[in-house]
DNA sequence: ACAATTGTTAGCAAACGCTTAACAGCATGC
DNA sequence: GCATGCTGTTAAGCGTTTGCTAACAATTGT
């Protein structure tokens, strides 16, 4: 079964390691972030299924922080964490969309009980089709036609994103010429083939900001998007 | 449109009065029960969208009615109200399969914040649901069809703000414009294509007031509303 | 019937994406 | 080495999509 991964951001280390550790524990996986801006840098699309705030923070505050992620992802749950328990507080957090608000002091028993709650109800990917992949630092979304990376966001057109899902699906082996060009043109001649090229230059320019990230050409036969391994998460 | 049953268990007849009174208010359809027996006997009758069990009742507590619910439909929301702060009781709760423990006292915005969460998960992506929403400078408000700014106010067509109405809720997210068309006009020819790209120009017009909020098309895709957050609220 | 309001069709200009062309570099086999 | 076919890259060409305005049709209220 797939790990569910969860976003916490948390600036009392102690505390944040400690629902690290049991939310670990449970088997998610868990990303701990100390402040707001970490955390809205380390969001990555819809990478994670959950999210989970406090909301003081240092830098940009959890609503802050919420507010960002829902201008890139309308699905994911987000609970805040808070020792504020003021009426005025939670219908801020739930004003910017979050869908809870846990105050603390809190059980991890209700903690986890509360992030079961939305992990189950979340509806299953709509189009199987689609997917949303981490190239390096890269993440393609290939629903939203967006290609991110820290210093650039960029958004592709179809047939782009269509050759680059493509590659996607088949990281690290070698797609053949002939497969990509019958499967996004539908047949394959010498123009076709032309057209190709020009679109891996472009897909290739695109993805220039991290060299772990290559589409390599294999002479005669096609093309393979490979990614190299540095710190694997 | 289509009006949310909610099923409301309380056996205080005042709390369970104001309770309905104030969801009425906000659009709900709630039936009001006194005990768990006729909670149970009302689940089985209609199609409700929701529940909300206050845990002590007479006759059968909160826990016996939503472990019979359960039984019968594992999907529906179940929100409990307790005065019991316990972590042992709302532990109980989301055992028996609750999806949150709301303790009293509470307010009501509270309340309709939390039931939102969980309606909002349920529904389709598209609903005729009216919504007043603040774009920028803009207050845009899909019933009155009003779309004031500080420079100005004006009253939009029907069209025009269903078409906005549509914009607004995937905000910064691309609308296709066949969803657009076949949501608006009911199907997607040529010349509707044109209607509508005649309407996004007028809608731009409207909302040039404050250029944090535009409406970006994506071309051979469609249309999304971008709105820009300066430093407000 | 008349004006006022709303929505549709038409038409032109601009923007855009994809193909095609052209040329420069490569790989491979001789 | 050279010849030949592949590939990489850039830019021009071309058809399609879009932006906008205005004319036209349809509907409504007076």
């Amino acid at each position: 079964m797939k790990q569910h991964k969860i976003l916490l951001v948390e600036d009392d280390a102690n505390l944040g390691f400690v629902i690290k550790d049991n939310l670990s524990l449970k088997g998610y996986e868990v990303t701990l972030c100390s402040d707001g801006r970490q955390a809205m840098d380390n969001f990555k699309s819809s990478l994670y299924q959950l999210c989970l705030l406090d909301v003081m923070l240092p830098k940009a505050d959890g609503f802050a922080v919420a507010k960002y992620i829902r201008e890139y992802d309308k699905e994911v749950p987000i609970l805040f964490l808070s020792a504020k328990n003021m009426t005025e507080d939670k219908l801020v957090g739930f004003r910017t969309g979050a869908d809870d608000y846990i105050t603390k002091p809190f059980s991890f028993e209700e903690l986890f009980y509360r992030i079961e709650v939305f992990l189950r109800r979340r509806k299953p990917l709509l189009d199987v089709e689609h997917i949303v992949a981490k190239l390096g630092n890269y993440v393609f979304d290939s629903a939203k036609l967006t290609l991110d990376c820290p210093q650039c966001s960029k958004t592709l057109t179809q047939r782009e994103a269509l050759i680059l899902q493509m590659l996607c699906r088949h990281q690290n082996n070698t797609l053949k010429r002939e497969e990509i060009l019958n499967y996004v043109w539908g047949s394959d001649d010498y123009f076709m083939g032309r057209s190709l090229d020009v679109f891996i230059s472009k897909l290739r320019k695109y993805l220039q900001h991290d060299p772990a990230v290559q589409i390599i050409n294999q002479h005669g036969v096609g093309f393979s998007l490979r990614i190299e391994e540095k710190y694997n998460d």
